[in-house]
DNA sequence: GTCTATAAATTGATAGAC
DNA sequence: GTCTATCAATTTATAGAC
């Protein structure tokens, strides 16, 4: 990996750059003009690295897959109680959004429109199916009120986690530690019976 | 699928189609050929109705704002605790939610890419502020947690709610109302000293 | 209120020189 | 690794007939 240093990229510090445009226009607002200008080279430049605007977007896709999938995979996502493991996967995937946020951001934006995005979802849906099984599992702990719904209280959970991409800034405001803390303190309190 | 035999559109009629497509597809992913196939005409027929494909987006988000807004007018909004008031102002922002939800999905996807974009996204930053305010005052009351910081607090409840549009399908799965309680129970419970 | 036809601009992508 | 030049397809929008 060379580190980049003027006017040339490689696949992956190209990725950065249009990763962050594509967050600030919308990929399917954003045109290989818009990425070149952002670049500061040429359109066809850009096809020497990336076989087009779709594969971009699934490499980004991938990233951010893969970075959510490694918490699931992590010592504390499978040992102790499951509202503990729960915990986990939450402080967790928040770290997860502050390390890699313009990724995670794309991936909570892809609709489905190709075969790319079409994939990206279905990563997405077995990321929630796992997590689902974890708040079951707490509530039949008793460790969760149980005059909730397991389903309706994992896509509020994940839901509060997720919205932070609309707002969150890396080294702006609250520090992720803090987000988290008190995004605990809200649903995982208000959930504890 | 849509439109069968029916060739007859007004400018509001055609705007739930519209709206409709721009959701399932993004805005920017949609174009006037797309919005042509869903509503059984021609491009050109569109014209006729509106000005263009910006001018629909603009009597959609303007819809979806006023919805919001109204909400922060009545009476359960302005009178009582100001804890009292919030519940109310969630409370009814899922309701306008559930009542116009492809509107708001709408509104709350909008990046800034145009000056009628960038004017709906001042409009949500007027409300959120103004929530932010009922969040503050509540703390001030002592009626919520004063270890964790009110625009954090705000961002975090209303992020929970407006996460309520990647899933929430009116008549399908839990009501609006059932949504409401777990949301408020969740996140108000969480909040409370 | 809808149509056909078409203009005018932009789009994603390729060829080949340096 | 970047460039100029170009293409074919698509896009927003208009003109004018029925």
């Amino acid at each position: 990996m060379p580190a980049a240093a003027r006017p040339s990229y490689s696949a992956t510090s190209l990725l950065d750059v249009a990763v962050q445009v594509f967050n600030e226009r919308g990929y399917d607002g954003t045109s290989m003009g818009d990425l070149a200008a952002a670049l500061g080279i040429t359109k066809s430049s850009i096809y020497h690295h990336v076989a087009g605007k779709e594969a971009l977007l699934g490499l980004a896709l991938d990233r951010a897959l893969s970075a959510l999938f490694a918490v699931l995979d992590e010592p504390g996502a499978a040992e102790g109680r499951a509202r503990d493991r729960l915990e986990h996967v939450v402080r967790r995937s928040v770290a997860v959004l502050d390390r890699e946020l313009p990724f995670v951001t794309l991936l909570l934006r892809v609709r489905g429109n190709t075969p790319t995005e079409q994939a990206a979802l279905a990563r997405r849906r077995e990321f929630d199916r796992r997590v689902a099984d974890l708040v079951a599992e707490a509530i039949a702990d008793g460790d969760l009120r149980d005059d909730l719904d397991p389903a309706l209280v994992t896509r509020l959970l994940f839901g509060t986690v997720n919205s932070l991409v609309e707002w969150y800034r890396p080294g702006r405001g609250a520090s992720a530690d803090e987000v988290a803390d008190a995004l605990v303190e809200m649903t995982l309190g208000g959930l504890e019976r």
